[in-house]
DNA sequence: TTCATATTGTATCGACTCGATACTATTTTT
DNA sequence: AAAAATAGTATCGAGTCGATACAATATGAA
């Protein structure tokens, strides 16, 4: 009964490390860390309340010092673009550079994962995403950390019509796409 | 139906992180870092085929040279010994010290998971194991990396009599509680 | 046997992470 | 208008990590 969840703790943490390790493998070739794969795959997913700084410290569980670091080598390669806010001049926004865009384009990041799972029936997957995602959201939400969602999952998000949807924490118009992204203040809607 | 195994990868490799982190956090208060708990934690398993540098630095998927200034760490720290094996005088033998043992038994690292999973049923974890763990063994056939698993889950794992196991890579007798320890040389059964 | 080669581990270098601390520039609150 | 909070940057030191070079021992082939 207990043992369990301990073998799951232990093969997520394996199965993490080797995910962590392939991309050193493949990213090193470019001369980065796995932490600015990380973050490129962030960016890449992030909506317009979450593209900054510090919402990528808190993604990534670092400190806003660190990430800016990494920030800054991001920027010299030409890998992504920062820009100040409009309206608040403190906040800096973050977003790939169409370079960026291509690298990540091109080193298909999950092909290896799809091989190895292809063998392995769709429900048992079904049941192992549902069981992983349930102990996400309990973790994080011990932790006070984020949940980083994607948007559409999230209490806040409404439908108001066919195409038009509605933030009902920053009171703000939605695109369809855009509930496509992953925010940072997201609830999801299942947790209490 | 392609869509689940990324959402499976999505998840595991932020769990991952999330794990990392909370690693970072515990083990920061002894001015370690991450790889140094994983280190502990394998010696803490590692049967006496599989204690040397050369075969944690294969688990931990880095190189010799990286492992080695760990180990120098963790030995300047009294957490673990190294000893020269007797019979090929240029292996090392790496065991915890007392007080490396002591560090694991007191940190708990699956507490707080065991209360992120306390809600989920039973029978969802277990396939959510079982899905991990193909997944896992698919990856590291696919990389050629090895398997690290469990001594009595291996096919070169023999049971000779009711106390007395067998292993038939090493021609070599195995104790009981040796055949509950992580073997580098590793086969699983279920694998072809 | 002897000599080339493979294996195991260590040492050193440079680029980078990461937390801590200190700092600047804006906003928000009082 | 002043104080406090917030977003980001800069710098420092300890450590990872790959690459390279190296030492010691073991293995294999002539």
């Amino acid at each position: 009964m207990l043992k369990n969840p301990v073998a799951m703790l232990q093969l997520v943490e394996r199965l993490g490390n080797l995910i962590r390790a392939e991309m050193r493998r493949v990213i090193g070739q470019e001369g980065l860390q796995p932490v600015h794969l990380e973050a490129m795959l962030f960016l890449n997913q992030a909506n317009r309340f979450s593209n900054t700084p510090q919402s990528l410290a808190e993604f990534l569980s670092v400190t806003k010092g660190t990430v800016s670091q990494s920030l800054l080598l991001l920027d010299r390669r030409g890998l992504i673009e920062r820009y100040q806010d409009e309206v608040d001049r403190r906040v800096v926004r973050l977003r790939l550079s169409q370079q960026g865009e291509d690298m990540l384009e091109e080193m298909q990041p999950a092909s290896m994962w799809q091989s190895a799972t292809r063998n392995i029936s769709a429900n048992r997957i079904r049941n192992g995403v549902s069981a992983l995602r349930e102990t996400l959201y309990m973790l994080q939400n011990h932790n006070g950390a984020r949940t980083f969602g994607v948007c559409n999952t999230c209490i806040y998000c409404q439908r108001k019509s066919q195409r038009t949807h509605h933030c009902a924490l920053f009171a703000e118009r939605l695109s369809g796409p855009e509930t496509r992204l992953v925010c940072r203040e997201h609830v999801p809607k299942s947790a209490s």
